[in-house]
DNA sequence: TGAAAACGAGAGCGGCGCTCTCGCAAGTCA
DNA sequence: TGACTTGCGAGAGCGCCGCTCTCGTTTTCA
């Protein structure tokens, strides 16, 4: 039931996934374990719950701030880029069940996560549709990157996604976007999994800006130069904070060390 | 003991790190479990040991390739790549475990995994030295993202850096190859751990090797047209394969299904 | 009111990490 | 040669885990 999930939620957020057991479920639950068989089919059947709602946690919080975000592409992708960063580290425990290391002997079944994991790529291509059809791509030097360039079998398969979806996108700008897609969560799992180093980063929002601008910049949406004119000075009313000038960022955000 | 490391690589292959048992580890050993703790402290410190180890081993084998790649920094960077990619589908457990979630509640104790984990980022900017003492980083358009485009404390945190490792690279380009190594180990991820999709790419080596050409460009990296004349043909001696063409690939590794 | 369903408790199985004690064998030294 | 230290494997044991099965109680509903 209910209460379940949400202690399961919990201790996957302070220990886990390795740590989530269902022994410690029903002891804050105040049961004894066999009691949780009822409602739980096993260890995976929780896992699998709490990836679904991982996954949609996560993708509705990006397709909220996307939608929220001006309509200007690269703004609009700085903030999909954002939400993703700031939701993974202040859920480290749940973005590493998405994105981290599958667990072992067991693949969350994909028939009941596809949906749910895909919204993020989904907004994804979404921007870029957008773009596209409003001639907004333009960072991307002409016949650099055609699609007579792409190589057979990945044209094949970028051809049934671009049909699966209904794509208003050439190929090669769907290939770019996976590209980016996988780049933008390399440079999220870096920062998230330490491997940037412990102190060699003071901001690594900083560093997450610049990559962020760099994959924009490959898919084709440059920064727009504040518009025409725009009053000077802060609030240009928009999503959390887009890319480019932002605040304070939500770094400092340890995952672990310090603590424990 | 050796044994006990050999038995621990073993089992970390087929069972994934969350499935080694010191337990498991002396019973293969023909031995009682107890016994083993005469030679390893804990389970955590025989985890430290197998990462250091396969930290080296990813390393050794990068510098291997990189070192008997052509001087052309993009192929040099191509077989890189190529040498990481390859490794994490020959060794997805081991990989999981350098560059997937981390074992929880634990981190490898930094002063014995620093020299070993940095490695590959080393090579990779022992590319772009070579590159950039020898005048061939072309790609950047001149001024595009020159220093004084870096935020302050990102600015300062790359001086830190290009000091502690004596780098004669200008803090930009250390920059983008922080970008783009979190990016290739992003497009890693995605591969070994399956976020692609099942069945959605039937060459994922393709796709990796798009990735891979735009994250060299975004060095300034750009393919050499095969050099001035040079033979047609197969043969242009150097590492395994480098990017551009290439042979099959060790894509249909699959990780899990169909086994077990 | 009585049958049926829902549900929690408890015992139990095998496996885990880890600790502690004991006994045995090899090496050390007077 | 005999006493002694040292190294090392065996075994029992603690508390944890996932998971199963049975049994008794409570709730629901006709």
């Amino acid at each position: 039931m209910a209460d379940i999930l949400r202690i399961g939620r919990e201790h996957l957020a302070s220990q886990g996934a390795a740590g989530l057991s269902l022994r410690a479920v029903a002891r804050d639950l105040g049961v004894v374990s066999s009691a949780v068989y009822r409602y739980v089919a096993s260890r995976d059947e929780l896992l699998t719950l709490l990836i679904v709602e991982a996954y949609n946690d996560l993708g509705s919080r990006v397709e909220t701030v996307v939608a929220a975000a001006p309509a200007d592409p690269f703004a609009r992708f700085a903030a999909l880029a954002d939400a993703v960063r700031g939701w993974a580290l202040r859920e480290p425990a749940r973005y590493a069940l998405l994105y981290g290391t599958p667990v072992p002997g067991y693949q969350a079944p994909a028939d009941r996560t596809n949906d749910a994991g895909t919204r993020v790529v989904v907004a994804l291509v979404g921007i870029l549709s957008e773009a596209w059809a409003t001639h907004a791509i333009t960072g991307v030097p002409a016949g650099e990157d055609a699609d007579h360039d792409l190589p057979p079998r990945l044209a094949a398969d970028l051809e049934a996604i671009r049909l699966d979806y209904a794509l208003a996108l050439p190929s090669w700008l769907v290939a770019r976007a996976m590209s980016c897609w996988s780049g933008l969560f390399g440079a999220v799992n870096f920062e998230v999994f330490g491997h940037f180093g412990e102190a060699t980063l003071t901001d690594a929002g900083e560093m997450f800006d610049q990559t962020i601008r760099l994959l924009a910049r490959q898919m084709g949406l440059v920064q727009q130069p504040e518009l025409p004119v725009g009053e000077d000075g802060p609030g240009r009313g928009g999503a959390e904070h887009v890319s480019g000038l932002r605040g304070p960022h939500p770094s400092g955000a340890r995952r672990r060390g310090a603590g424990d």
